[in-house]
DNA sequence: CCATTTAGGTCATATCCTGGCCTCAATATT
DNA sequence: AATATTGAGGCCAGGATATGACCTAAATGG
């Protein structure tokens, strides 16, 4: 019977679930002896998942943090906040976890249950995108394209090429590669014969086929460095320079540290970088600093500071002077 | 001996790792004989994670989505995904799970190994925080706080108080609250012998002291009721309306439907409500559509937008004509 | 039609699990 | 300092379980 195996996932279960738990509510709980508990616990440690125990009156079991991850027993809403964490940290953060996190998600959508993917849809449409006006990736697709990537399951979608004609694809998907802000799909197209990557923002309607297949030898060194060659002709990267007037600590205390490098001047101004191959992006990053500041370079900035001011004089019609002028600059 | 039990877990884990997995493979893995896995996988579903199988060549084992959430087992790189993850989704979703993310957050932190938790902390740093200039909020002490919540046992930590007067506390804390893009503390201060919410980014160097403590009954209906009449006299929330010079659907795809209501006026105008209670936050939701737009109200967004603009315009100084002026308003 | 792969019954054997009993050690309370 | 409480773990007996080997059946893809 899987009695006992159940029953050690139960009380994995608990000692998650709250730190200490006296051995006479775990008997309780699970209905066994204070000596077969023992035992249990004893089997816990056999597995590499440390438990304290403390003895006396106040006494009790505490689950420690090992050396290695013990299994996660979570209830509903945890596995909620979990897959919606997971879909923001796909695509919201700039720390290298993107592609971990897909991961993860697949992991976790595998074995979801049905009803509480619906709720993480529900909840999923409603995080916060930041990069401004830039193709946003539905983090459901991530996960398809990730799964048939990991299953060698082939993939058809739909593609909107970079100038604007559609197209049915069908693809073996090799991997899924995230670079300066968005997702790539690195794949061999099997109607065109050849690898190819797709931004995973121009794809639509992707869904796994079923059909199985077996991988193909890339020629690149990695997935990373195929969309990297592919891309190779519009970069696009803009380095900021920006002088703030503004003590350096201050800044530093109001903007996460690798929202770029500051530097002090003097007193109250300091020097500010940072980079970002998204113009709307960069300039939205300074105004949100909310000091007066200079922009150095590059001169792209200035112009999208310019018309976003421009926009903003023009939405608040000054009640007692008038804005300069409307027109072209 | 812990060896079926172990095994299991080894079994799921290699389930969740891939989709499909054919019996040999198993048995190559797993070290025993293909009748034993059959009896793993029946073991599996009696536990309640169904597991499909395929007969036939490229047939093998699938673990299917059933209706109860099978332990997670994660690869260290996952769990710290899911860590940094449920830290984000902890302050930066305006969806309501922010809790249930800290108490996701709280359960994995208690047994993630502590490698893992360094590897955490420095990721953890570097995550976009939305809300511009507003006080951010450092999940760890998020995680402390609810872990002491979690355990009844008392928290002590340096409070600043909204005068601006710091004090020590040492408290029973209750609960953590979200409400309004803010976290609370509500506790049993243990000097004042009252009552108090706190505000989470106003506290500094919370720790556990290991002492425990049984629960009071706080006098109110829930803890979410008790902040809510003890800021009550700092409402400060601001509803927007602004009409916007772009067709109602283009702005929906642009923006996360949460963020407001959009309502059409015309072919190549629409009306923009949303609301916040900082208005830099919300100023920024607006200049971040990308349109030209007019704020219909609340004055004070006129007066914030207009403050915006000039320091834009303060800092892209244009070549051909001179600003305005650059003196008070 | 055939090769492959899972399903699952049966059996013998070795092992394990459980509860009950015991003594000992640690710890908080009085 | 004494005492009550709680966990540690050895031992035992009886029953249950796990395993591998062997078998036949059923499903499936080529």
């Amino acid at each position: 019977m899987a009695a006992t195996s159940g029953r050690l996932l139960q009380l994995l279960a608990l000692l998650q679930a709250r730190r200490d738990w006296p051995g006479t509510e775990l008997t309780d709980r699970l209905g066994v002896s204070g000596r077969t508990i023992r035992r249990d616990v004893a089997r816990l440690r056999e597995l590499g998942y440390p438990v304290d125990s403390l003895t006396g009156p106040a006494g009790g079991y505490r689950l420690r943090a090992g050396t290695a991850m013990p299994p996660l027993l979570l209830d509903e809403d945890e596995a909620i906040a979990i897959a919606v964490g997971l879909g923001t940290a796909a695509r919201a953060s700039v720390t290298g976890i993107e592609e971990t996190a897909v991961r993860a998600l697949v992991k976790l959508e595998q074995v979801l249950p049905s009803h509480l993917r619906r709720r993480v849809r529900a909840l999923g449409a409603a995080t916060i995108s930041p990069p401004v006006g830039g193709p946003t990736v539905d983090p459901q697709h991530l996960t398809v394209i990730a799964a048939a990537c990991r299953d060698s399951e082939r993939l058809r979608f739909a593609y909107r090429s970079r100038d604007g004609t559609d197209s049915r694809r069908e693809v073996e998907p090799h991997a899924l590669v995230n670079l300066g802000r968005r997702w790539y799909l690195v794949a061999w197209d099997r109607r065109r014969e050849d690898w190819r990557s797709f931004r995973v923002d121009r794809l639509a309607r992707p869904a796994a086929t079923g059909a199985r297949f077996t991988a193909r030898k890339l020629p690149a060194r990695d997935a990373a460095a195929f969309v990297q060659e592919s891309i190779m002709g519009a970069p696009s990267r803009f380095e900021a320079r920006v002088t703030l007037r503004a003590a350096a600590d201050e800044i530093a205390r109001r903007a996460p540290a690798h929202w770029g490098t500051i530097t002090p001047i003097d007193a109250d101004t300091c020097e500010y970088r940072t980079g970002d191959d998204d113009l709307g992006w960069l300039a939205l990053r300074v105004a949100m600093l909310g000091v007066d500041f200079e922009v150095l370079e590059p001169p792209e900035l200035v112009e999208h500071l310019r018309a976003l001011a421009e926009r903003l004089q023009r939405a608040t019609p000054s009640g007692t002077r008038k804005p300069p002028d409307t027109g072209a600059s």
